[in-house]
RNA sequence: GGUGACGUAGCCAAGCUGGUUAAGGCCGUGGUCUGCAAAACCACUACCAUGGGUUCGAGUCCCAUCGUCACCU
C-alpha cells in the first residue's frame, strides 16, 4: 500500500518512444524528480540491453543524478534476485515519503506503474513456495478448482496465474486509494516507431550488446536468472550455444521488442483516463496545470 | 516449341486411396492481467490459380486456360 497523499505524473508508454527524454525535460521546467517504472531497468550490471539512462552520478544506493535531475530506482538490484512487484511497490512508497518535489514514474512497466497509480492492496510472501513447476496444466487447473470461477478464459491456461491462485488461495483485486495522479502515455505511429526500434537496435549493438552479454555470463549470471529473461539478453543464449548466427539474434530482438510494444500499448489502452500525446508542450501544459490546481 | 512438376491465408506449409467445422508454423490484429510482467496466457485471420466436367458429394479425379519452376530440342 502506498501512503502517499501527493501528487504524482505518470509517464508511461512503449519502448524506444522517448518517454526518458519526456520525462527529464518536464522534471526540469517543474522542479520534479524521476521515480522507474521499468521493470528491467532496476537490474544492475544490464544497462545497454535494457537502455537505461547513462547517469553522471550516483548519490547512493538506488538514487543517481542526470542533469541535475534525481532518479530512484535505478540499478540497484541483482539479477539473480526474484524481485517482486510487493518490493516495488514498497520501494516506490518509500521513496515517495521521503523526497520533496513533484514525483514522476517514468517507464514501459504497466502493472509496476499501476501498483503504485492505483494503490494496489500485497501483502508480503511469506509462503514457501510448493512444489508446482513441475505439475501439468491439467494438474494446476484441478489444484486450482476452488478459484476457477473467478478466473477468465486465458488465466485459466496460464501456468503462472494458477500457481500463483493456489499458493495465495484465490484472487486478490483489492486497492487502496488512488493516487491523485494524471497519467500520460506517449504515443507514436506504430510504422515510425518501428523505424526506432530498428535503430535502437543497431546502436545496442555498436555500445557492445554481444559484449555486454559475454560480460555478464563471465560474472556468473546465466539465461535462467530472473533479469537475464529479458530483450537483448534471452536471445543470445541460442548464441552462445551456437543455434543461431548473430543476425538472427538481432532479428529476434527486433520481433520480441515489436510484440512486446504490442503488449504495451494493450495493457495502456485498459486506462481510458490516460493521456495519450506525443507533444512536449501538451505534456508540460496539461502537467502544469494539474500541478497547480488545488 | 516439347516434356514434366507445381499453383492451398500476407509468408511457409500439411492435406492429394474424393465425404461432418481445410492441420501446423511465422507474421499480423484484438484481448487477458495485483508478486517471473521485457513474463505467461487467450482469441481471431482461406471464396483451396481460373473456367468447365465426372460424382449424391472435389482442394483432393478428368480436360482446358493462365502462371511459376525444372529439364529437353
Amino acid at each position: 500500500m502506498i501512503t502517499y497523499k501527493g501528487k504524482i505524473i505518470v509517464i508511461a508508454g512503449p519502448t524506444a518512444s522517448g518517454k526518458s527524454d519526456m520525462a527529464l525535460k518536464l522534471a526540469k521546467d517543474i522542479n520534479g524528480y524521476i521515480i522507474n517504472g521499468d521493470s528491467r531497468q532496476i537490474y544492475k550490471d544490464l544497462n545497454i540491453g535494457t537502455a537505461k539512462p547513462i547517469f553522471d552520478e550516483k548519490i547512493s544506493k538506488n538514487i543517481y543524478l542526470l542533469n541535475g535531475i534525481k532518479h530512484f530506482l535505478y540499478d540497484f538490484v541483482n539479477p539473480k534476485e526474484n524481485f517482486t512487484l510487493y518490493e516495488y511497490q514498497n520501494a516506490v512508497g518509500t521513496v515517495l515519503n521521503q523526497e520533496k518535489g513533484i514525483p514522476i514514474i517514468v517507464g514501459g512497466t504497466g502493472m509496476y506503474i499501476d501498483s503504485v497509480i492505483f494503490n494496489y492492496e500485497l501483502i508480503p510472501n511469506t509462503k514457501e513456495p510448493k512444489d508446482l513447476e513441475t505439475k501439468s496444466l491439467e494438474e494446476l487447473q484441478s489444484l486450482a478448482k476452488d478459484h476457477i470461477n473467478e478466473m477468465n478464459e486465458s488465466d485459466r491456461k496460464n501456468r503462472h496465474r494458477l500457481i500463483r491462485a493456489i499458493e495465495r488461495g484465490g484472487i486478490n483485486r483489492k486497492k487502496g486509494d488512488m493516487l491523485n495522479h494524471i497519467y500520460f502515455v506517449i504515443d507514436i505511429d506504430k510504422e515510425i516507431l518501428k523505424g526506432r526500434v530498428r535503430q535502437r537496435i543497431d546502436k545496442m549493438f555498436e555500445d557492445g550488446l554481444l559484449e555486454e552479454n559475454i560480460s555478464l555470463r563471465k560474472q556468473g549470471y546465466t539465461y535462467e536468472d530472473k533479469g537475464m529473461n529479458s530483450i537483448g539478453y534471452i536471445e543470445f543464449k541460442e548464441y552462445f550455444n551456437d543455434k543461431i548466427s548473430l543476425e538472427e539474434v538481432k532479428e529476434k530482438i527486433y520481433k520480441n521488442t515489436l510484440s512486446y510494444i504490442k503488449r504495451q500499448r494493450t495493457w495502456f489502452r485498459r486506462n481510458s483516463e490516460s493521456i495519450w500525446t506525443n507533444s512536449y508542450e501538451d505534456i508540460l501544459y496539461k502537467a502544469s496545470n494539474f500541478i497547480s490546481k488545488e
